[in-house]
DNA sequence: GTTTGATTTAAACGATTGTTTAATTTTGTG
DNA sequence: CACAAAATTAAACAATCGTTTAAATCAAAC
């Protein structure tokens, strides 16, 4: 799995072109124009456009464990902890948003060609600790009982993603004119609208 | 705009593959070869495969607004509108949820090629409308004026699609088998979850 | 029954797709 | 420098892409 600066710099570029015009939508002659090397050359790092694909999806997943649970170790409220969980998905997906909307995409497909073992099982770790902190705290009576847990992830990263894939209507609407504003927006402004969610969703739930 | 029966029943097959396998990723002979046409017919009908897109997505955007407006003007509580404001996009994306995917993925591209035009003025009046009801809920007492209101529609729709794209792995976590179980599903778990999160966050948010 | 226009067809169009080939250049090692 | 391996190239491959053509079939009107 040890990629070469070289493949990374490629998976860069088709990271960003996947992203843009979709899988099928990018052409292995636009990646490696754009990367500035010979189309044969993908075939020669990866073996194929899909096998690249793989390769990047593989690249990107990672770690993801560790870090949320070093949140949860902290000395810190309920309510905080909560507010630093949001914040710390919204930052990861907001950087590995292209890669994330890659998988949507593919992984919602019925004819199932690509391997996404290495998402599902970080998406799996990641569900069982919210699930094991949300149980925590609704038995010590900080959270209400009547969440549905396994649907508190899909409200954080989908209200992330919906926002994301309709951004061209709220940077007219919120007039984000830039790439940094939108930055600073999603950290300040849609983290936050997102705690407030998740919050009073697991506060006060009826 | 008016469409003929057969080109209805062109477009719905379109739709079904353009939202399995993305629009890139279906050819106009899948389609003609599954609706059981010539792929002339296609040119012939519609102009071309990027006109019939336009042409699908013209047909199933519409009346959004009317239906909307009459939950408001029911004689419930503020949080039973909220309620039936919830169930009624809920439902409404999921019917539609076909087409929702493929505008989600080709609008979110760069290169602006396909006119969307009334997808973003039914999403213009559906902000208003919402918009509207939220600002009298806060003015009579009802809804917290923390509120980010533009978000909320992001959160109720891409909760639902987060839901939808990862619909294999929540399907496995739900033990629901067939298509019939997941229309349950989303009629009834996944409504109360997103009712539950939009009215406790308009209520409680701090 | 003939005519007119709409519908449908098979075939062909040039362009582009992902991948492979075989030759060439670059790199690292003794 | 000489040699072997790795990296890179241009060119070609067959397959598929969206679209167009021109002929054939169909339906309705007179």
């Amino acid at each position: 799995m040890g990629l070469s600066e070289k493949q990374v710099q490629i998976l860069e570029v088709a990271e960003k072109l996947f992203a843009e015009n979709g899988f099928d939508g990018t052409s292995v002659r636009q990646i490696s124009k754009e990367a500035g090397i010979n189309v044969a050359m993908i075939s020669y790092y990866f073996g194929s456009k899909k096998k690249m694909l793989e390769a990047l999806l593989n690249h990107r997943m990672s770690d993801f464990k560790i870090q949320l649970e070093s949140i949860l170790l902290k000395d810190i409220t309920y309510p905080e902890k909560v507010d630093e969980i949001v914040a710390f998905v919204v930052m990861r997906v907001h950087k590995n948003r292209r890669t994330y909307k890659i998988i949507n995409f593919e992984y919602s497909k019925n004819s199932r060609t690509i391997n996404f073992e290495k998402y599902l099982q970080q998406k799996d770790e990641n569900y069982k600790v919210i699930e094991a902190f949300v149980k925590k705290g609704q038995k010590e009576g900080f959270f209400s009982k009547k969440v549905n847990i396994p649907l508190i992830v899909p409200t954080i990263m989908g209200t992330y993603f919906h926002f994301y894939y309709n951004k061209k209507f709220h940077t007219s609407l919120h007039k984000l004119t830039n790439e940094i504003s939108l930055d600073k927006f999603v950290r300040t402004t849609l983290t936050k609208h997102i705690q407030q969610t998740i919050k009073a969703l697991l506060i006060y739930a009826n």
